[in-house]
DNA sequence: CGCCCAAGTCAACAGCTGTTGGCTAATCTC
DNA sequence: GAGATTAGCCAACAGCTGTTGACTTGGGCG
């Protein structure tokens, strides 16, 4: 056949992450087994043990991902809330959907290696993007992180996991309309 | 002895409820055993089904509460959002404490009945509080209820599960200081 | 006292879990 | 082509899970 050993190889391996992913995304870490996503993959389970060492390693691979957060020192200070909103719903929402962010929300709440992931993430990515777009005013940037992150990580959980219907309901512009506002004030507001 | 038949009865149904708004709270649902919970209760496991039937129905005992929502109408318009904020701060963090919103947080995530049970909540009631001191636009009340509960949610997710430290830094007053004004627009501000 | 009901215990069930080791067969390397 | 390597499958393990039923104990009441 065409089918190299490598590329077959490679090509299972994606096959499990992705059904990890969604199986993750839907059911938390807890309730996610590792047969139901071998037989997703159409593979054997101890195959996923091979490729990932445990189910531990599965979800690390499966929940490691990218805020791909723009460089916020280029845009226009008074559009800041505006563009992270959407930078998100983009990120959430576009094509090809990515579902580790759920991924990591339906996990982190009964999972401590979950939560520090997810505390490890907004660290490494989002503080420092904070940080520079704000005023520069270093010990205030982690609060300000911190409170952006709980407008849009409760935007997230309301609308993707708990499925709240006035807030699944909202569009992008609704969204970006509320919400970047607040946005915009808890990374610009001077701290008083 | 002075312990009647009935009052003993009462007081390890108490013990079993107790020990499981802990361990909710703590593992969520499906972490969380049954076996565990009666070692906590220090009784047998087969004594959580007869008090409530199933797990399920432990759960449900467990997750089952009241926000407790002041009247707002009866509050200054323009210190509505400190007040809701203070309220759920009051709810969430004084004594004696109640574990069971982090009991639903921390299972609603990956358990469709616990999902349920929140929306069933805030539906009945976050929104009629949030129509009834709101301006009188029927519309939008159900919205501005969705919103409120984005940032709040967002905070207790962050502060309470995911822990992340610049958010549980924050004293009551920061929180107030920073989120009132957010909660205050999403209660008042024309649709526009 | 003597009956009765309910609180509580004990042991077991059937099922599912993550994980392991041995096996086959197909591919790669020389 | 011979031999090593590796994807993949199968069967099994030990442990834990929710749940059940039979059994024992002790208070409530006539």
């Amino acid at each position: 056949m065409t089918n190299g050993k490598r590329e077959r190889s490679q090509r299972t391996r994606a096959a499990i992450l992705q059904a990890a992913r969604e199986r993750f995304a839907a059911d938390g870490f807890e309730r996610t087994t590792i047969r139901a996503v071998a037989a997703d993959a159409e593979i054997d389970p101890s195959m996923v043990m091979r490729y990932f060492g445990s189910k531990r390693g599965l979800f690390a691979a499966a929940a490691d991902f990218d805020l791909a957060l723009p460089d916020l020192s280029r845009v226009p200070s008074d559009e800041l809330g505006a563009a992270v909103v959407d930078h998100f719903l983009t990120r959430w929402e576009g094509e090809p959907t990515d579902d580790s962010l759920r991924v990591l929300l339906a996990s982190a709440a009964t999972n401590a290696a979950a939560a520090a992931q997810m505390q490890e993430i907004f660290r490494a990515q989002l503080a420092p993007v904070v940080a520079a777009a704000g005023p520069h005013d270093p010990p205030t940037a982690a609060t300000r992180a911190g409170l952006v992150a709980t407008q849009m990580l409760g935007l997230a959980l309301c609308r993707y996991v708990l499925r709240l219907s006035p807030v699944v309901d909202l569009d992008r512009d609704a969204v970006v309309h509320w919400l970047g506002p607040v946005i915009q004030r808890y990374l610009t507001e001077p701290s008083g």
